[in-house]
RNA sequence: GGAGGCUUCGCCUAGUCUGGUCUAUGGCGCCGCACUGCUAAUGCGGUUUGGGUCACAAGCCCAUCCCGGGUUCGAAUCCCGGAGCCUCCGCCA
C-alpha cells in the first residue's frame, strides 16, 4: 500500500513508477479520485454524526412538551446518518480496492523494462570448465542424494525426496546459513508455513501473483511461498519501539509454490519445485536506513555464496520484474555448468513501507509514531542450492567437491561419493 | 468435540444488573515541570489509537470499551452472530 500523502503531493512520481514497471498509469488517477471521494464522504458523515450527537443529548433534557418535536427531528437525522455512513463505507471500500491495485513506487535508479532488462552489477569467480558436465539430477541420482522418481510417485511432478547425503546436505546448508545469520545478529526463527488471508494479502502476494499461491479452502489458510510472509506478519498490528530497530530475523520454513504458468520450464530436477525449504533474512528498519539495509542484505547473501565457493553474478532487477511490494530487487545468479548459464539462487527486496502499511506495523520514536520499512533476502533456498552445488562442484570421477565452509556440518567430508 | 467463565485507551482495574456530559474511574509504568549536593522520595501536569479539517502546527470535529450485525433519538452498557483466552470433561499424540 503506497503512501497516500506522497500520492497527493507528487502524483507524477507514482505515474513514472507505473510507467517503468510497464503498468497502467491511469490506476494512479483512479486512486486519487477514490481518495477525494472518500475524504468528502468522511467529512459529511462526521458532521452529521456530530449533529446527531448533540441532538440526541438534548432529548434527555427536553421538557415533556418539546420532546415529541425533538424526537421527530432526531429520528429524521438518524436516517440521514445511516445513509451517510453507507456512502462512507462504499467510498472506503472503493479506496481500498484502488489502493491495493497500485504497486510500490520504485526506487530511483531501478532499470526500466522487463525480465531481460536487468543491469549487471558484479561478476564473481570463474565459471568452472567441465567436459560434458552432468546435471544435478543425474549426479544426485548417482549419489543417491535426490530421488525425483519417488517424489513424483508419492506427491506428483515437481516433488522430490532428499535422501542420504542429500538430506544431510540440506541440514548442513541450513545450519551454515543459520550460523552466519545468528553471528550477524539475526534472531533465528522457525516460522509457520500456513498463514491467514490478511497476512498473505498484507505481504502483497495476492496481487499479480495470486495464482502462485496454494490455498487451503476448507480452512481459509494459505501455504506460504517464503517465510518472508510469516516474518512480516510477526509484528502485524504492532507499534514497535524505534530503539529496538533494526529487528532482524532469520526464518526457516518450508515454502510452497504452485508454479502456475511455468509449464515446461525446469521440469527436470529440483530447480523449480512445488516445495522446498529456505532460510530467509527479514529486517524491520527505519525508513531512512532501508536503502543501506538492502545493501547489507545483499552483502550477507554474497558472503554465503562465497562460502559455497560458487561463481556468480549480481543483477539489479528491472522494474517490470519486481514484485508489487518491492521498490528494488537484487538477484544473485550462480553458474550452472550443465546449463552453461547463471541461474537465480537468491533474491533480496526492499519493500519500504508497502508491507508495513498493509500489516499495520509502525514504530514509536521521539518524533511520535511513524512508518517502518521491511526488507527481505534469501540466505539459502535449499533445493536449488543443492542443485547448483552438485552441478558446480562436480568432479571428473563423478564425485562432488565439498566447499570448506560446509565440511564442519558434514562430518568433515571433503568430497561426496556414491554410497 | 461438550460445559462454564472471561475480553475496557502499554499493564492492572472501576463501570455493564438499572442505556443518556462514560467527553471511560483509579493504580502501575512512561514523559515534562517543580523541589532537592546527586539519586530516591514527594508535588503538579500530561500520557489510547485512527481519521477529517488544516501548513503533515495549534485548535476543533468524528470514530474507537475483542470483532461484525441489530434494537434505539442515543449503546462500553440491551439483543443476535463470530473470534480469542482460561478452567473442567472427552478424544488424540
Amino acid at each position: 500500500m503506497i503512501d497516500l500523502r506522497l500520492l497527493r503531493d507528487d502524483p507524477d512520481r507514482v505515474r513514472a513508477s507505473q510507467r517503468v514497471r510497464g503498468e497502467d498509469e491511469s490506476l494512479v488517477d483512479v486512486l486519487l479520485a477514490a481518495f477525494d471521494i472518500r475524504r468528502a464522504a468522511v467529512a459529511r458523515a462526521d458532521s452529521l454524526r456530530g449533529e446527531q450527537k448533540t441532538l440526541s443529548r438534548s432529548v434527555a433534557k427536553a421538557s415533556p412538551e418539546e420532546r415529541p418535536a425533538v424526537l421527530a427531528r432526531a429520528k429524521h437525522l438518524a436516517d440521514e446518518v445511516k445513509a451517510a455512513e453507507a456512502d462512507e463505507a462504499a467510498a472506503d471500500a472503493a479506496l481500498r480496492e484502488a489502493h491495493l491495485a497500485v504497486p510500490n513506487v520504485v526506487e530511483e535508479g531501478v532499470p526500466p523494462g522487463g525480465e531481460d532488462d536487468f543491469v549487471l552489477l558484479d561478476t564473481v569467480g570463474t565459471p568452472p570448465v567441465i567436459d560434458a558436465p552432468k546435471d544435478h539430477t543425474e549426479i544426485g541420482a548417482a549419489l543417491k542424494a535426490i530421488d525425483t522418481e519417488r517424489g513424483v510417485k508419492v506427491s506428483g511432478p515437481r516433488f522430490y525426496f532428499l535422501t542420504g547425503i542429500g538430506a544431510q546436505l540440506e541440514l548442513a546448508l541450513v545450519n551454515l546459513a543459520m550460523a552466519q545469520a545468528t553471528e550477524a545478529g539475526f534472531v533465528p526463527v522457525i516460522a509457520p508455513a500456513l498463514v491467514k488471508p490478511d497476512i498473505m494479502l498484507g505481504t502483497g502476494f495476492l496481487g499479480a501473483h495470486a495464482a502462485e499461491v496454494y490455498k487451503l479452502e476448507n480452512d481459509d489458510l494459505y501455504l506460504v511461498g517464503t517465510s518472508e510472509v510469516p516474518l512480516a506478519g510477526y509484528h502485524s498490528n504492532e507499534i514497535l519501539d524505534v530503539k529496538d530497530l533494526p529487528l532482524r530475523y532469520a526464518g526457516f520454513s518450508s515454502c510452497y509454490r504452485r508454479e502456475a504458468g511455468s509449464y515446461g520450464k525446469d521440469t527436470r530436477g529440483i530447480i523449480r519445485v512445488h516445495w522446498f525449504d529456505k532460510v530467509e533474512m527479514f529486517s524491520y528498519i527505519g525508513v531512512d536506513d532501508a536503502v543501506d539495509e538492502h545493501r547489507r542484505l545483499l552483502a550477507w547473501e554474497r558472503e554465503f555464496m562465497d562460502k559455497l565457493e560458487l561463481a556468480y553474478r549480481v543483477i539489479d532487477v528491472a522494474a517490470g520484474d519486481l514484485g508489487s511490494s518491492a521498490v528494488r530487487k537484487f538477484d544473485i545468479e550462480a553458474w550452472f555448468p550443465s546449463q552453461r548459464a547463471y541461474r537465480e539462487l537468491t533474491s533480496t527486496s526492499n519493500c519500504s513501507t508497502y508491507q508495513s502499511r498493509r500489516l499495520n506495523i509502525r514504530a514509536r520514536g521521539p518524533q511520535g509514531i511513524g512508518p517502518v520499512a521491511t526488507l527481505n533476502g534469501t540466505l539459502v533456498a535449499v533445493a536449488r542450492t543443492i542443485a547448483c552445488l552438485l552441478d558446480h562442484h562436480q568432479q571428473p570421477d563423478g564425485s562432488v567437491y565439498v566447499p570448506a565452509a560446509l565440511r564442519p556440518w558434514l562430518g568433515g567430508r571433503e568430497v561426496l561419493t556414491a554410497p
